[in-house]
DNA sequence: CGCCGGATTGATCAGTTTCAAGGCATGTGG
DNA sequence: CCACATGCCTTGAAACTGATCAATCCGGCG
């Protein structure tokens, strides 16, 4: 049996009203998941970093499309249905699982105030804040995905984003290193960014424990 | 142990910020929970009818305040502790608990993707659609919420809210019953409303079944 | 060297907000 | 019982934010 699956830039690793089947934990590189609407509308609901769980969702079919969005990035999974079943016969399995739900019910919460209030400039804030802090290494950002990502992500075209970023590298608050293969960003005043954003953004995906992650992903499935 | 308590318009049921001591259930009337910002920005993130379980959330304080938003809304309450204790030795009553969280979680994706993605005449007609569900009488809707509640949970202003309902009137999909206490709207063909929509676009709260409702409120605490 | 794919920048446009005034049912006081 | 006040909704006009359209740039690669 594998044990973990492999994907390149842009490949599905499931499709918005597929069944679910598996439930996912980012080993390596990054994911986004996405719902496609009419006219090109699409909507990012979040990214996933290393060690990350996606793909459980409240229902038999997934509600989001998700991709890989670097290369050779690697995933595990468990069968749904297995751990369902096995949840309902342990408690503190049946705890993680539901934390899991915990976590995306918080992150979906922050993003649709982000999505429902903020202004472009606190929305671009707001983001390059979060990935300092689930991807920076001291201020040094290297944003896997793309400026349309971004865009879709945050509800803005991408060239608001750009502009945004302009702005903040014109105000010395963020240094950019042009690259088409690495899109890196210094966060120069983390603080001047914080104090941009309306109080209690929350909106961080928090981190699921390593321990829920085990309780999860101890068999191979 | 009084087993019920009574709310008029406006007034507070708890407070955004503060400790999340019980978890509720609307007996009547009707609630809406929101999130204030600065300048005065407020995001409504759901409102709650007769039947409908609210004030559950991942954390030990209210992410959100909820307010009556009719008079002598009134409401059944249990400790959130005690109900957390029991589900810790009680399967079913975990699993109950938790599908409470996940509808909370498919209505905040299906409000994300309106907030970010859709247009205002989309807004407003997957509102009257969803509020149509909810609690209209085969067409015929009496919103309990102002246009500035309404407003505040698409991400519009209530001015806008107002125009797009007079289109709607316009084309004849909607009449209105102008009057200050009964907030009347009939819908003439809600398949043009639905045809407006992109697809998939499952906005409403999901009722929460009696039987789970009856599991988490079976004592009075 | 020249192409390719994204990012940037500029100019214009459109949808929505904001500001402002008026309307219309209901409630109150003379 | 009428006149006026109140609170919300509606309507109009102007302003603004962000989107769209379009051109150019820039690093990496064939």
């Amino acid at each position: 049996m594998k044990s973990t699956y492999s994907y390149n830039t842009g490949e599905e690793i499931y499709g918005q009203g597929k069944a679910a089947t598996y439930i996912y934990q980012v080993v390596n590189g990054a994911i986004r998941i996405s719902s496609k609407l009419t006219n090109g509308r699409r909507q990012i609901g979040a990214f996933y970093f290393s060690g990350d769980i996606f793909g459980l969702e409240p229902s038999i079919r997934y509600r989001w499309s998700a991709e890989a969005i670097v290369d050779a990035t690697t995933v595990r999974r468990v069968k749904r249905k297995a751990l369902l079943r096995k949840a309902q016969s342990n408690l503190s399995l049946s705890r993680s699982v539901w934390s899991i739900t915990e976590r995306d019910l918080l992150h979906a919460e922050g993003h649709r105030i982000l999505l429902g209030q903020f202004t472009a400039t606190e929305r671009v804030a707001a983001f390059i804040l979060q990935m300092n802090n689930r991807i920076g290494v001291n201020g040094e950002i290297v944003l896997p995905m793309s400026g349309t990502d971004v865009g879709d992500y945050l509800g803005l075209a991408l060239e608001t984003v750009s502009r945004e970023h302009a702005k903040l590298s014109d105000t010395g608050i963020l240094l950019r290193t042009p690259s088409r293969w690495r899109r890196g960003l210094t966060l120069r005043r983390p603080e001047s960014l914080r104090a941009m954003l309306p109080p209690l953004s929350a909106l961080d995906l928090s981190p699921i424990s390593g321990k829920v992650a085990q309780t999860i992903f101890s068999s191979k499935t």
